[in-house]
Parts: C-alpha cells; structure tokens; sequence
DNA sequence: AAGTGGTCTAGACCACTGG
DNA sequence: CAGTGGTCTAGACCACTTA
C-alpha cells in the first residue's frame, strides 16, 4: 500500500519540523515524484491526513500543516476501548466472569438471539493503584472461543489480534455523563455526588461482525476524549 | 460533484429499505454502470459511507449495509457546536456581549496575539424553558466582522455562512466531565452537587482561518456524543 | 496567466471470498 | 476459478488562488 507510506512520509515530516505548523507543504505532484507514486496516491494520503486534521488542503492555494509536532504522537486512533490514556501503567482487576445471556439492549447490538451465550465480564481498571474505570463487556462466545481470566487481566484486544488472528476494523459509540450506582461507588471509592463519563460502544471485526457490546464508566478526572470533525 | 450523487443515491436506498440492514448491496461496477459515472467515483463515495459508519466494505465478497433505516436521518454531522440535538425548539439568551482580548489558550488555539481584539460572547441555550447550555465563545473581529446582539440570538452559524458567504471546514474538540462555578450553577439553576459535559472546541474555516473557540457546558440529561471510528 | 488542488475516467493488476 | 473489492496509474479537465 503505497498511500501508506506517503502518509508515514508526511507524518514523519511534520514530527521532525521538516514540515513546520502552519506552513505550506510541498505540491502534489512535487511529493508523487519525490516518493515515486502517481498523483492519486498521493492525494489518497492526503484525504487520511486531513481527515485526521493534520493538514488543511486549500484549494488553488496549497498544502498546509495543521498540527504540532508534539500533537503528532497520538497518530491516527485505533477503535479500542482505551486507546484513551496511556495504557502503560494501566491494571486490570477481573471482578465477574461468566458465561450467560445478553440484556436486550446487549444482544440487540451485537445482533444476536437472547439465547445466544456470551461472556460477561465486569473489569476494574487500575491507573497508579486508582480505580478508574468500571467495565461492563458482552461477547459473543462463538465469535470469540476461548476467553480466559488470564486473557481478561491482560488484553482482549492482543488475544483477538494475536492468537485469533482477527482484525478489528470500527466502532460506533455514545458518550454521556451518568451517576454511579452503589456498586461502583464501592468499586471507584465514590459518593453519591460524583459522576462518571460513560462510553457504550459496539465494536465490529473487519467481516462485518460485532463482537463486543461494552459500557465503560471513567471517572472525569482521568477521561477526555478528543477527535476532529471534517466536513464530508 | 458526482460522488456525492453516488452517496445520496445509497443514503436514499438504505432509508427508503431499497437496501436493507445486514444485507448486500449492488456491486462497484453494477452501482457505476446503473448511475453512469465511473468506478473509481463510487469508491470514493463508499469511502464516506463507510468512514461514516453506514456500510461495510468487505473485500472479495461485497458491500454491506450496517445501519438501520431509523438511523440514517442524522446524515453526516456537520461541525458546528449544537448539531448534537433538535434544534428548532432551541432558544438563546445572550448574557454576555463584548469586544476585548481572549484569554491565552483561546488567543493560541486562534493563532492571534493577545493584543487582537476578540468578540466575547456569553449564551444560554435554553430548551422548554428549562436552560441546558451556557456556551462562551471568542471569535477574532476581523475574521467575523459585524456580529450583533441580534445575531447572537439567532445563529452565528447562519450568519457566517449566509452573510459572510464563507465555508466552515472543520473542527476539533475535547469532551470532559466537570463541576459548575457559582455562575454557572445559577444560570442552569443547579447545585454543587451536579455537573457538566464540556466541550472545547476550536472551528476552522476552509482557507484554515480558526475563527472561533468555545467553550460549551451542557447539562447531562441533555447531553450525548455519538460517532463512528473507522480503522484508517 | 500560471500554479495548485479537486474530480473524474478507463483500465490494469492484486487480494480475497466463496462456491 | 469466477466474482468482487482494493490499489495504483497517467492523463484530462475544472475550480480556485495568487501575483
């Protein structure tokens, strides 16, 4: 996939100030000679960068970069859970465990029977011996054999990559603010007068299935969420 | 623009069920042929579609529609800091309306000196009579000139495109959770207790001019993001 | 008027799915 | 193996900016 690496290209650039915020680039076609590609390619690269809101094209005008060097490390976001925060120092505490049946909502998203078994999975997330966040993950377990508490302490996402072999490819999700019940109070340490930022997200494989149906509760001082909207 | 003749048309056929959930659609070459435009241009606009969340591109065996019908209505957003619910029966009550400096990371995000003059705005967007924003907005005077009480109480937007006949291209955001100051919780007639979705936003035009950063805080029953992330 | 990005095309070739 | 989507190309033409 050429249009991939003029993308790395140009990433690269703006990384090491080569390409410096808020000046021009170079022109179509000076990059498609440059790296050997077609102009289309090109452009192709510059549909994903200004998508992402790393660079503005101005047309008739040019190519301009639109964000900072130290902006640039976040990269282009992968769906996931918590591509959020570092994930480093991140500790996962496995609280419920078991094979059963979705709620409606659940099942509904993952497009599935009420009778289909799925795993149910109840995580704490531990930042700097801080909970968090409070998971609440449904999964099909036909679509995804072999979950084990091990797995759950780890990453999901690693197993599905790299022992299931299977490509994750979207998400579609909904972020508001809700008011912890009395198990999360217990579970984050919180009162009644805290609030959570909550996520609940359906996640896709590249074949078109959901696999995961999730609710996420972060407490605020550690949840923002960032993006960029570009119109059409 | 014939690409966007090409997403209108499977916008329309998901809509009316002419192309129903779960199910496959026309291929690349029967949507060209039916639609007299080349193959390339469909792609690029299944390219939107699927970026946009509503069909799944599978490579060797088709396209697929991944959203219902009932879910279509809501287009591609547009940036713009209240298309996130009805806005017909929104109102605006303007408390606050002066030209004078933008505090730091407003002048930054603006790419202005903190000498430039700025419009500062403060609103209440009130819904049923009950108030669920207060937005403060800095927009720089020479960017959007001649902005008055009487617009402000309209929509900024519709000014900026129908008057000023200028394009908006795209912005970035930050949502956060976070708590009332006094002011604030007595505009929205809250309590200490209650908090707020934030969101900071700066908006860009299509020459790359920011003209206006925000910041909007919406009480949370009123309150939900939703989006789609597509792996690049 | 020259330069630059945006759209569109026809066609080649590759990668993958599914019978 | 046939069908389908994904990538890539060279080149035409248009729209816009800038001088």
């Amino acid at each position: 996939m050429k249009y991939m690496k003029v993308v790395e290209h140009i990433q690269n650039g703006i990384e090491t100030g080569k390409y410096a915020y808020g000046k021009k680039m170079p022109t179509i076609n000076n990059l498609a000679d440059q790296l050997q590609v077609s102009a289309m390619t090109v452009k192709k690269a510059l549909d994903i960068l200004s998508k992402s809101g790393m660079i503005e094209r101005r047309q008739g005008s040019g190519i301009y970069v639109k964000m900072n060097t130290n902006q640039v490390k976040k990269r282009i976001p992968l769906s996931g859970n918590s591509s959020r925060f570092p994930r480093e120092e991140l500790q996962t505490k496995v609280i419920h465990f078991e094979v059963g049946h979705a709620p409606k909502e659940a099942a509904s998203k993952l497009q599935i029977s009420s009778e289909d078994f799925v795993y149910i999975i109840e995580r704490i997330r531990i930042l700097k011996q801080r909970p968090i966040i409070i998971e609440y993950v449904y999964m099909p377990i036909n679509v995804i054999p072999g979950l084990t508490k091990n797995i759950l302490e780890d990453s999901i996402y690693k197993y599905i990559r790299q022992v299931l072999k299977k490509k994750i490819s979207s998400s579609d999700f909904i972020i508001t603010g809700v008011r912890p019940n009395s198990d999360e109070q217990q579970y984050l340490k919180l009162s009644t007068n805290d609030f959570l930022m909550q996520i609940i997200q359906t996640v896709y494989l590249d074949d078109g299935t959901a696999f995961e149906y999730s609710i996420d509760k972060h407490i605020p001082e550690e949840f923002e969420y960032r993006s960029v909207e570009t119109d059409i």
